[in-house]
DNA sequence: AAAAGAATGAAATTTAATTACATAATTATC
DNA sequence: GATAATTATGTAATTAAATTTCATTCTTTT
């Protein structure tokens, strides 16, 4: 099986093939793209489809469309309508819809959830773990930490606080820009700074960070990687996440940036062992009592 | 074609075959568990597999698998091959998985962001649109809206203030319990009182609840329709989320009320029609001062 | 403009999936 | 507890689908 000839499309790895079909796109010869382009305009059909159904639909002849599928990768065209299926998840949209005045209640929370979803999968694809790791280090030999996020930041910033307050270290938030720079000013070796921030544009935070950098602390920003922010502090975690959201305000950042408050407070929990995953449970019996029996289900609406 | 027989298998709808074979498996004929056991062993084996290869796998003829696949709804084998691969979603794991002490910083970041994509594919598949819809209502019409969590839901309450304060309505959160009381005595007619908690048993929430449902005040829910939160309330958005993840303190929960807090904006937006996507633009505009200048892409670690 | 190289399609071949039918196992009925 | 009805399963035949081979037609290069 010599393979043969194989020469224009340089894809890879197997997820995401529509992402891949689109970048590849300009570089792909005469059916190979007519091929492409009945794929990407119904992807959710091309699973369902025979391969002489896909290559009438695209005017090419069968073997065309086998070829296309194995220079993507695929063993074969059943492998590739796999691979389909698969970047295609149950209904999920991929790729990033907006919210326009025509949605309904039946349209536009699906839309959000797509959105969301995908910006995980994207995180997920991405993920800057050495940043994390470094991240979860500095945040586990710190003895004082500072969470500072304004505007949609600062509810993350607030949840990270929550977090981290359960375990011994100290943890505080602020969002007033006076306090952030006394505090950021007032910055210790011990001290770990955690700056959130999408753009890392924003004027109160990156002066704060530049501020608590001189001072010997710490300084750990989740941010865009190229930003000011992110040029103004030790430690940077950088996440690739489609900004359009911030029309309708929904801005999946905050959750990605959740998820990542999520990882490094699971970080710290694993390095502190035995003993921080005992005191975590202590953290969780001690809520009980501010809870009332469970019920019996019966649904409302 | 009569279709004959087909009488175990009382599925239906074609997402998540994975979890509809784990629920089907008691009802089950023995050559179809033998099948389904196979299946759900190594899922991603099976959508490379042929119907020859997983016969044998499994110990029966090719055509019980073949009716097996048509007993789940699907029109063959390589049709329930693409379902497989759907429910499979580009090697997120369908199902909810701890961390635990033997984690990595390569492993358990994945783990979290799995759990939080799956939990939102649930709420997906089981949006309360109608509870959605009179909570957009509601919040349209308020005058006055208070977001009341306490804990991890402190967050959301913030983050949904944040957003909606951003419309001419007048808004805010509290999390000091004499707060939440004193307000929620003090509700009027036209003022919304948005609780949130993802058990729904926190005394202080429930108690400003019903207390708040005594003034003639709109009290919506964002909890466990189960819960005596839920009893309290006038709305109630309940959602289905897998409560397992508290231990480590991620709580997928928060994100799934963050986006649904996402949604009820966008909902009122598009009621509020031109004159609230103008008012947004507005806001937009006013946070642009604040920011830095965008700069050249440039990476750090 | 000619020759090499690559891309494409027609036909043949192979592989895989499905149907039809027969047999075995189960369940219900008397 | 035996017998009939129903359902489940497997064997073999059939059909459908995908792949390979090879000839032809475009490109591109020199």
């Amino acid at each position: 099986m010599p393979l043969g000839s194989c020469k224009s499309i340089p894809m890879s790895n197997e997820s995401n093939v529509l992402a891949q079909i689109q970048s590849a796109l300009p570089r792909l010869s005469k059916s190979d793209r007519k091929i492409a382009e009945v794929v990407l305009t119904d992807p959710e059909a091309a699973t369902r489809a025979s391969i002489a159904h896909l290559a009438q639909q695209a005017g090419v002849s069968e073997p065309s469309v086998n070829r296309f599928c194995k220079r993507l990768g695929a063993t074969g065209y059943p492998d590739f309508k796999i691979w389909l299926a698969r970047s295609l998840v149950s209904g999920l949209q991929y790729m990033s819809q907006f919210v326009d005045a025509e949605d309904t209640v039946d349209t536009y929370p699906t839309k959000l959830l797509d959105n969301t979803i995908n910006a995980l999968m994207l995180a997920r694809e991405n993920l800057p773990a050495p940043a994390i790791e470094s991240a979860v280090g500095h945040l586990h030999a710190a003895r004082r930490i500072y969470f500072f996020g304004v505007g949609t930041s600062a509810a993350v910033a607030r949840d990270a606080e929550h977090k981290f307050f359960r375990f011994q270290t100290s943890v505080a938030t602020h969002t007033d820009p006076l306090m952030l720079r006394m505090l950021s000013a007032a910055g210790q070796a011990d001290d770990v700074f955690f700056f959130i921030s999408h753009t890392g544009r924003t004027q109160v935070i990156v002066e704060a960070a530049e501020l608590a950098a001189t001072t010997g602390a710490t300084v750990i920003a989740m941010t865009d990687p190229a930003s000011p922010l992110a040029d103004a502090s030790h430690c940077v975690i950088g996440l690739d996440i489609p900004e359009n959201t911030e029309d309708y305000l929904a801005m999946t950042s905050r959750i990605v940036h959740l998820v990542v408050i999520d990882m490094l407070v699971t970080g710290v929990t694993l390095k502190r062992g035995a003993e921080g995953i005992e005191h975590l449970a202590r953290m969780k019996e001690s809520l009980l009592p501010t809870r009332l029996p469970k019920q019996k289900k019966r649904r409302k609406t």
